[in-house]
DNA sequence: CGAGTATTTGAGCAGCATCAATAAGAGTGG
DNA sequence: CCACTCTTATTGATGCTGCTCAAATACTCG
């Protein structure tokens, strides 16, 4: 059975409570599982691409994606990252308005959007799940326009770590490290700078001792010392 | 019978904006409209404040408003402007992320919150229309993000007011002039700057061309040349 | 008309981008 | 497992953009 679990809040706007604390009903959950696919991708493949028409909606089971837009000017701009029990390619138009990209192996779920919007129309139990998931694709957007309003590059970045340390998934509370599962350019075009501006932020926050870089990829946090900045 | 315009759809100059959609049943907008009340604003009214009780949903018939982000560190942020056609306060928390502030006079349509979420479990019409608004609201995030991730402060007030420019209520499409309904201060807050940048931005915009400004408030615009910039 | 607010403009400096060169890590095949 | 290649990350030097602080001007509203 597919259970959604409130969404919860890795924000600066504001816990993020549902409305009516709820998941799906059984009958919902069940129809939903009829018309649902289960589907993985290896690390750093494409789910789909800006432009692609927009025939499925997925669910985040287990891993980590990234949605780029890109730019007519050639550049990359990194609008989201998502995180399990996040549905994602929601759209309303016909097409994709960006891409999804795998940054780890993921196990997905996948529905045909006529067969899930026919489904709301049935279940308001849906409709209220696609709302919710909407709304924390929204709280996700205003509060990466918070973080890109920071005024300088060091600020952004450690609004950024924290955020991130919310996820479980990479984040060792007791060893208070980090993993990172995505690269430096992935966060500078996440936050509105160059990647070697990340590099230096980076070395920047380990003299300073905010944190320390075990390698590349690993980062032990000093949480405290960060959200006191 | 209740008629709301799809999501992508050009506002019409002057007139004001009902709620009803095609998107809305006879019976569903029927039922609505007993929830609804008919509320106006004066300029520069705050319609609600982040952190208040999120009581109410409301819908812009005619009119704009901003969405203001406090942040601790006392800089207050705009997440938004919004037009004519648009819902707006529609949380999942407790209470306003924001605040709505009145950019000029505004006419609302006020709905209680529980009531017309009660509704959207009866009318399916209405649980698609709050997401379709949802929707209206990610694309415009999106947007944002987009705006403030180019490179220059010039890119950015470009791109700020070809966006606008699409707003029939303040753009005359005959004589080229947009009328500027925000101070300096707001676009800047907007976009991530200062408003000494915004109006030296106006400032160079105006010595190449771009732009010839009639005064503080209305601007000819060169649409062509700002959008081959 | 006068007081308060919004906007413009100036000077100097800090932070970030750019261009460039190394270093570290990851992936591959012998 | 090592050698080679390719990608990712770091670090350096330099210039420009936009911020800060400051002052003058324009506009708004009672």
């Amino acid at each position: 059975m597919l259970h959604v679990p409130p969404i919860h809040s890795q924000s600066y706007v504001g816990a993020l409570r549902p409305y009516h604390s709820h998941s799906l009903t059984a009958e919902a959950s069940s129809a939903l599982e009829q018309v649902g696919t289960d589907l993985q991708k290896p690390a750093k493949s494409v789910v789909f691409r800006q432009g692609e028409s927009a025939d499925f909606i997925y669910f985040v089971q287990s891993g980590a994606l990234r949605l780029d837009y890109q730019i007519e000017d050639g550049r990359n701009l990194v609008l989201d990252f998502l995180w399990p029990d996040r549905f994602f390619g929601i759209m309303e138009t016909e097409v994709y308005a960006w891409s999804a990209v795998t940054l780890v192996d993921v196990h997905l779920k996948r529905f045909r959007r006529n067969a899930m919007l026919a489904l709301a129309q049935d279940y308001p139990s849906i409709s209220t799940l696609l709302l919710q998931q909407k709304t924390a694709s929204l709280m996700a957007a205003k509060n990466h326009i918070i973080l890109m309003s920071y005024p300088t590059a060091t600020s952004k970045l450690i609004g950024f770590l924290l955020a991130y340390s919310k996820q479980q998934d990479y984040f060792d509370p007791i060893a208070q490290v980090l993993t990172l599962i995505m690269s430096r350019k992935d966060i500078a075009d996440y936050l509105g700078m160059t990647f070697e501006t990340t590099s230096r932020i980076f070395r920047y926050l380990e003299t300073e001792n905010y944190i320390k870089k075990i390698n590349h990829r690993q980062i032990q946090l000093n949480i405290k010392k960060l959200e006191s900045a």
